[in-house]
DNA sequence: GAGCATTTGTCCGTATGTATT
DNA sequence: CAATACATACGGACAAATGCT
């Protein structure tokens, strides 16, 4: 054959897949082994090569189901508003809180806003989801300068953009890295993924765009499989 | 048992092969599959997820060695330069001229360099190997009113970066974009993956930084089993 | 809650093909 | 040519999660 069972299994799929909407389920790996006479082997490596490509969402004892994945853009000008960037994309965004605490800021989060070394500031943990699915997840450090009473402000708000706006700041991603890389334990955890995967990182601090005062820094790691992120600069 | 038994095996693997230096052979899949007692499918199954983690480069009939990574900076400031940027990561670059064209530009490049549509320019494809490895394919045009006399040049210097510096420009990058996406076909193809296999996708214009005379508009595919990209940028 | 069928997850053994040395 | 090592494929078995009755 001019090339390997499961390289044709795989496009034929892909094919299929692509024809589909999003949510929608698969046939299992049984009905293609039958389909396509192939061994539950191969039909299982094709529908792997699929969830690779991002293409489908596979649940134990439930089935595989046509994943969708939004853009996310990360630039400079952009605010970081999970909710807008994925409101923006069609899909429906909704954050809870994964933990919350008081606590000294590490050296490199003080030393960025400009506290002395010690002092107590506040960090946030937030889950993101895409349309249901948990996608994001945030570690936040906030400026005890900028925000005494963040707090209270996040319970009314859904955004912390929208937090900040509501306290006369205008927030803007002001420095930012981003890569891909294998996320720390705790994280694949709560992203539902297995130990030592990949998943993007993005690195960011959000400065007020008038004081240029340092409001948060932020860590986020975010699942390959829900975003794809788009990094950019222009020079306009 | 607390945990799948491939797991067990990828973490004691992993562990092992961070102990050694890059290049370095690992153990065959039937000598793993002896010394953890486990069947061939469990031992190559747990050498694949060290592919997947860019641990290990596979090559069949040979066996399969530690793989090397490098950090791959892309911010507003630094210049597009292959060369400097492996260097400076202790590694060995090289690249070859891939293909070469003078034929029209398509529209959007065009409408960038702001040449009527159907003028003429420069097309170039490169290979940029890492170590010996292929690690990236570059996609470039050139701007015909920057630089008329480049297809000489390159012969000369080892980067376009020195090309350009040569003729009196001083090249930046002022505007680009960069994510992961599935390679086109011909793309793997040079970079020796399967199909529709994922890579860093890099689209940048590079200016030169007195006149802002774009020079040269590229995509690059870069493989992630060879490069890091870590995408950046600061207000500063 | 218990029981059952379905579906994916893990594991084993074996055989053959293909590329390299 | 032979040995080695990875690539592909088949078949069978059981575990774990889910959803339904």
């Amino acid at each position: 054959m001019a090339q390997p069972a499961v390289a044709e299994l795989i496009d034929l799929l892909a094919i299929a897949v692509r024809g589909m909407q999003a949510g929608q389920r698969i046939p299992s790996e049984h009905q293609i082994m039958v389909k396509y006479q192939v061994s539950r082997a191969t039909a299982r490596s094709a529908v792997e090569a699929l969830e690779d490509l991002y293409l489908v969402r596979r649940v134990q004892g439930t089935g595989t189901f046509v994943n969708r994945r939004i853009d996310y853009p990360i630039s400079q000008s952009r605010a970081p508003s999970f909710h807008g960037i994925v409101r923006a994309a069609g899909a429906q965004p909704r954050t809870v809180l994964a933990g919350k605490g008081i606590s000294p800021a590490p050296e490199d989060v003080g030393s960025r806003f400009g506290i002395p070394p010690g002092t107590d500031a506040l960090r946030l943990e937030r889950l993101g989801y895409i349309d249901g699915f948990e996608a994001c997840f945030f570690e936040e450090w906030f400026n005890p300068r900028a925000v005494a009473n963040l707090d209270v402000a996040l319970r009314v708000f859904e955004s912390v953009a929208e937090a900040f706006e509501a306290s006369g700041f205008t927030p803007e991603r002001t420095e930012w890295f981003g890569t891909v890389d294998i996320a720390p334990a705790h994280v694949c955890t709560r992203l539902g993924l297995p130990r030592n995967h990949q998943t993007w990182l993005v690195e960011s601090i959000v400065s007020d765009v008038d004081t240029e005062l340092p409001l948060m820094i932020s860590r986020a790691w975010s699942r390959l499989d829900q975003v794809r992120m788009v990094f950019g600069a222009s020079a306009g």
